[in-house]
DNA sequence: CCCAATATCAGGGAAAACACCTAGAAAGAA
DNA sequence: TTCTTTCTAGGTGTTTTCCCTGATATTGGG
């Protein structure tokens, strides 16, 4: 029996894919969360073999939650899931240990398939996924140095994507507007961009969150 | 105490959404409008903590009002009312910053709830609602309605996403800068954002560009 | 032809972002 | 501990975006 545990901040789709999964055989989901800090305080009462993580989190970023798990549970598998199909996005998902990455509209066999596939310690992607990052080896064969960036950072340039002014982020951080804007420059130094929109860009492009 | 308006052009949706609320706790109906302008002028006078919208109004859209007054009024919660259960229409209100969703067929208990809830700043939708989206997204999931976009702004969203400021984009494509301003605003309406970061993301996430 | 959608342009004001700058506190690594 | 990085925050001013109101062509389909 495979025990599989999933994380993911909209309700419907934990629903989802329990109800997916819900008679079949050899699979039991055994606990579902909707928070991050909320799987790192009680996943140790019941270790499942299989995660299934979504990346666009509230609280916590998917790709340290990545990290952090298989740092302290080596044997866990991590299917990612995620709406984004940017080549960046995945690359980074696979290179922090995830062993496979679903789209969030993956059907049932499929899902089922994933979860068998990563159980058993391989890499499950999707055709389609295997297309994206094809094509993007195909374009892009010089690896675009990915610029290094802080905790802090990426939590501003997160909110920044997902349309937060630095007024909004100043109060979900708890720091200073001018502390944003601060990190909003750097940010931009360090993306070599020329604004806001440059920021978005190569965030998701590159895939710089989680 | 939890401050109510409502805005329903049926009086006696109005009367029936009042005596509901009656002699409950910690909530008060402080103005009832039965029509959009209405509200618009006059909820001044007393800014509510929630506000009941029903969305099929003779005057004005429902949609709008709740755009324009979430933009005057950031902390306001909205409850989208409505007969109409279709999930684009929801999932439109939603993404416009309605924090739920409620058939007019609600109960008194799930009212208050909702109520209540919403006004701690979360969402709350009926189980109805749920199933409905997610139904909904079991079948289209990603595919999420794409908006359609004249040539003129595919141009512009495209020159945005490569960085270039108004200034810029207008002396690329020959027009006055208040035209690309234009261009701009009819962007963000029609991709439902808020702002430059989000066209950008939703560019990139729905691949509107060539 | 008529109508709806599209594209064009303006003014004025508010909000947000950007560009410089400086600089102390806190945290981590050597 | 010392050194470095990160995180914090302020000042001052400019540029850009955003918002609201309006208007006038142009275009394409019915």
């Amino acid at each position: 029996m495979i025990k599989v545990a999933v994380l993911d901040d909209h309700n419907m789709v934990l629903k989802g894919i329990e109800s997916m999964l819900e008679g079949v055989e050899d699979i039991a989901v055994t606990a579902t969360y909707t928070l991050g800090k909320q799987l790192l305080g009680e996943i140790d009462v019941e270790v499942p073999d299989v995660l299934l993580l979504d990346i666009n989190l509230p609280d916590l970023n998917g790709i340290d939650i990545c990290k952090k798990l298989l740092k302290k549970y080596p044997r866990l598998s991590i299917l990612a899931l995620s709406n984004y199909s940017e080549a960046g996005f995945i690359k980074n998902m696979l290179r922090n240990g995830a062993k496979g990455y679903l789209l969030k509209n993956t059907g049932k066999p499929e899902l089922i398939t994933a979860i068998k596939t990563v159980y058993h310690g391989k890499q499950y992607l999707p055709l389609e996924i295997k297309d994206i990052l094809l094509n993007d080896s195909i374009g892009n064969s010089n690896m675009s140095f990915i610029p290094k960036l802080t905790r802090r950072e990426k939590e501003v340039l997160s909110l920044i994507v997902k349309e937060h002014t630095t007024q909004e982020i100043s109060e979900k951080l708890f720091i200073s507007p001018k502390t944003v804007e601060s990190h909003r420059n750097n940010l931009t130094q360090k993306l070599g961009v020329r604004n806001t929109a440059g920021l978005v860009r190569v965030a998701l492009e590159k895939g710089l969150l989680g």
